[in-house]
RNA sequence: GCCCCGGUAGCUCAGUUGGAUAGAGCAACUGCCUUCUAAGCAGUAGGUCAUGGGUUCGAGUCCCGUCCGGGGUACCA
C-alpha cells in the first residue's frame, strides 16, 4: 500500500532479476527527490554498481525501466548521476490527501491494548523559589514530549517530583519566622511561590553579612560559613522538621502551600498539568529503607563513619555516597525512594525523566544502583536530557538575580502581542474577551515554538533584550496561517459549497504537488519524533509544512478558482493542511486561533 | 587530571541518521495589498560546516589528533 515499501520491494526483485543480487534491507536506500530535479522519490543506485558492473547511468536506467513497468503509480523516470528520480502519478497524491482529509487524527497512531505504559516525570522543582526560564524549557518539553509519546500509541503518566524537604526550605522559613512580620501571600498580594523566594533571598543575604562579619573577627571562611548564626538555625530547624515537630511542620505545610498555590497558577498560564504528584517528603524514607536493604544484602557497603556507599568501580564508575554518615538521605536515596514507589504505584514498562544534562551522571547511577537493587527496571530508565538556557551573560543563577522569572516572562510577552495585535488593527471586532484569549494564545504560542523548536540536546540561548520575534520562523506565524486557512474554510462554509464532491484534478501545480508530498511526511515525523524524544522535529515539520502552503496560497486562488472540482481540491487541500497544522502543534501544546 | 556534550552565514537555529549545488528566520537592501487575513509572498547579499589527518564511489554527518566553549567528577539538590 505504502509507496515506499511497495518501490522498495519492486526494487529487491529487479535487482534479483536483473543482476542475481539480493540486496540487504540497508542497501535499499529512499529518498525524497530534491526540488531542482524532477521526480518525487529517488533510489540511490551507487550501491548496486558492484553487482550490475555498469555505469551509474546505466544501472539507473535498468532499474528505472523495470519499476516503470512493474509498478503502475510509477509514470516516469530520470537518471542524473547515480540518482534515479522516480515520478509518481497524480492519483497517488490524491489517494495521499483524501486518506488524510477523512482521518480526524492523521499521523497518530492510537492507543490499544498492547499500549506500552510510559511514566514521564517533568518539571520538578524546589518549593523555596519560582520557575524560571529553565524550569519552562523542562516544562514545556516534559509536555510536549507526553503528547507525542501519546501520539505514538503509548499510554502516558505525567508526573511530577516536588522537592519539598531539605536544607534550602527551612532557609526560607527561617528567614519568614525572622524577618516576615507575619506576611502572607493574601495580605501582601505578593504570588505565594515568589513570596516565599524573597525570602529564600533575604536569608542569603544575612547569611552573606554574617559570613563576612565572622571573617573580620579572623575565622576561616569555611569555618565561618558553619558558625554562622543564620545556617545554624536553619539546620536546627531541619534538625526539628525531621523530628515532627508541630510548629515546624505547621509552618513548612503553610510555606509550601503558598508555593503550591504559585506554582498552579504558573502551571496553568503555561497550560502544563500532571496525572499524579510525588512528594519526596513522602518518598525519601522509602529510598533510605531501600538503601539499608542493599546494605544488608551486600550490595552496598557502610563506611568507617557510618555512611553507606555503592562502589562502582566495576561498572567503569566511582563510589557513590547513598547515605551520610548522620543518616541523612542525598538526592540519590530519594530518587531510589520515589522510582519504587512509582512502580508499585503503576505497572510501568517505561520511565521517563525530563531533567537536565548536567544530571546526566546522575542518572547513569541510578540506574546501576536499581539494577543492583534487584529491581528489574531500572535499567529500562530514560534520562531524557535537555541542555541549559542561556542568557548573553551566561548561565542563570538564582542568587545572583540573573534569572528570568517564568511568571515575568509570560507576562511581558502577553504584552507584546497585544500591543502587536493592537498595532496591526487585527482583532478589533472581537470582544474584549476574546481578544484578551487570543494575545495569549499568541504570546504563549511564541514563547513554546521558540523553546521548542531547537534540540532539546543542545544549549539554547535566550536574549531578554532581543525578545522573542512574531514573524519568521515562529509561532505566530504558524497560527497565522492556521487563522487564515480558517477564514477561508469559514467564506466556503457560508458559501455553502460542498467540500466531499469529487477532487479529479487534471493538473497538480508544482506548489500543490509540494504541499501534498509534505502532508505525506506528517506521520514519519510523528514516529520520529517519538523515537528521538524530539519535539524540535515537529515544530521543524510544521514550519516546513505552512511554508509551503503560504507560498501556494499566495499563488493560487481557492474560493475565486472557476473550476468547480479544482476549488474543491484546494478547498480540501486547506482543510487538511489545517488539521495537521492543529494536530501537530497540539503535541507542542500550542493552541491555535480561528482569528488573529 | 579524568569522563560526557557541543562548535554550520553578523545573530538564532535546521540539515531527512553517509548522498546531488549546505538551508531557514532575524538583522540589511529591493519589489508585491482595489482580489480568500501583508504576523504574508518574491528577490539581493551573506559559508574554508572550529582545525589537521583518515575511512570510500561519496563526509557538515563516521574514526583519530588539536584548539575553543559548556557540563560533570561533592557527606549540594
Amino acid at each position: 500500500m505504502n509507496i515506499e515499501a511497495l518501490i522498495h520491494k519492486a526494487t529487491s526483485k529487479a535487482l534479483n532479476e536483473l543482476y542475481g543480487f539480493n540486496p540487504g534491507e540497508k542497501q535499499i536506500q529512499l529518498q525524497n527527490t530534491r526540488k531542482d530535479f524532477e521526480g518525487d522519490i529517488t533510489l540511490v543506485v551507487f550501491p548496486f554498481l558492484k553487482f550490475s558492473k555498469k555505469s551509474p547511468e546505466k544501472t539507473g536506467e535498468e532499474i528505472g525501466e523495470y519499476l516503470k513497468n512493474n509498478i503502475e503509480i510509477v509514470e516516469g523516470f530520470n537518471v542524473i548521476k547515480g540518482f534515479l528520480n522516480l515520478v509518481i502519478g497524480k492519483s497517488y497524491w490524491i489517494d495521499v490527501l483524501l486518506g488524510a482529509y477523512r482521518t480526524e487524527k492523521f499521523g497518530m497512531v492510537s492507543e490499544s491494548d498492547d499500549s506500552k505504559l510510559v511514566m514521564v516525570e517533568y518539571s520538578s522543582p524546589n518549593t523555596n523559589k519560582p520557575l524560571h526560564l529553565g524550569h519552562i524549557r523542562n516544562n514545556l518539553l516534559g509536555y510536549s514530549i507526553s503528547e507525542i509519546l501519546k501520539a505514538n500509541g503509548n499510554k502516558v503518566v505525567k508526573t511530577n517530583i516536588v522537592n519539598d524537604r531539605g536544607i534550602h526550605i527551612c532557609k526560607s522559613m527561617y528567614a519568614w519566622k525572622q524577618w516576615g512580620d507575619g506576611k502572607t501571600p493574601g495580605d501582601s498580594g505578593v504570588k505565594g511561590d515568589h513570596l516565599v523566594g524573597d525570602y529564600y533571598v533575604e536569608f542569603d543575604k544575612h547569611y552573606k553579612a554574617e559570613i563576612a562579619e565572622l571573617m573580620e573577627t579572623g575565622m576561616s571562611k569555611e569555618e565561618a560559613e558553619n558558625q554562622a548564626p543564620s545556617i545554624q538555625a536553619a539546620r536546627e530547624l531541619l534538625r526539628k522538621w525531621e523530628a515532627r515537630d508541630e510548629e515546624t511542620v505547621q509552618l513548612w505545610k503553610t510555606m509550601n502551600g503558598w508555593v503550591y498555590d504559585g506554582f498552579d497558577i504558573t502551571y496553568k498560564n503555561l497550560g502544563v498539568d500532571f496525572d499524579k504528584i510525588y512528594y519526596e517528603s513522602e518518598t525519601y524514607l522509602v529510598g533510605k529503607e531501600e538503601v539499608m536493604r542493599g546494605e544488608k544484602e551486600g550490595v552496598f557497603f557502610r563506611k568507617e563513619d557510618g555512611s553507606v556507599w555503592a562502589d562502582l568501580t566495576g561498572d567503569g564508575l566511582d563510589q557513590k555516597i547513598l547515605l551520610r554518615s548522620d543518616g541523612t538521605s542525598v538526592y540519590m536515596t530519594q530518587d531510589i525512594g520515589t522510582a519504587k514507589m512509582r512502580f508499585s504505584d503503576f505497572s510501568i514498562d517505561k520511565m521517563v525523566y525530563v531533567v537536565g544534562n548536567e544530571q546526566n551522571y546522575h542518572f547513569q547511577v541510578l540506574a546501576i544502583l536499581l539494577d543492583k537493587l534487584g529491581f528489574s527496571w531500572g535499567k529500562s530508565l530514560y534520562h531524557f536530557s535537555y541542555g541549559m538556557v542561556e542568557l548573553p551573560s551566561g548561565k542563570m543563577k538564582s542568587r545572583e538575580g540573573t534569572v528570568v522569572d517564568a511568571d515575568d516572562l509570560i507576562e511581558d510577552m502577553v504584552d507584546v502581542a497585544r500591543k502587536m495585535s493592537v498595532d496591526l488593527g487585527k482583532l478589533d471586532n472581537l470582544s474584549k474577551e476574546e481578544a484578551e484569549r487570543t494575545y495569549r494564545m499568541i504570546a504563549l504560542g511564541a514563547l513554546k515554538y521558540f523553546i521548542l523548536k531547537v534540540d532539546p540536546k543542545k544549549n539554547m540561548l535566550f536574549n531578554p533584550e532581543e525578545s522573542i520575534d512574531f514573524n519568521g520562523n515562529t509561532g505566530p506565524f504558524i497560527q497565522y496561517t492556521y487563522a487564515r486557512i480558517r477564514s477561508v474554510l469559514r467564506k466556503a462554509e457560508e458559501m455553502n459549497l460542498d467540500l466531499n464532491s469529487n477532487i479529479e484534478t487534471d493538473s497538480l501545480s508544482f506548489k500543490e504537488k509540494e504541499l501534498l508530498k509534505r502532508i505525506s511526511l506528517f506521520p514519519v515525523a510523528v514516529k520520529e519524533a517519538g523515537e528521538n524524544y524530539s519535539p524540535a522535529i515537529i515544530a521543524n515539520y510544521c514550519y516546513e509544512l505552512v511554508k509551503e502552503y503560504n507560498q501556494f496560497y499566495h499563488d493560487h486562488s481557492i474560493l475565486a478558482e472557476p473550476n468547480e472540482q479544482v476549488r474543491n481540491f484546494r478547498l480540501i487541500l486547506s482543510a487538511t493542511v489545517s488539521n495537521i497544522i492543529k494536530n501537530g502543534m497540539n503535541l507542542l501544546g500550542i493552541l491555535m486561533p480561528e482569528r488573529m
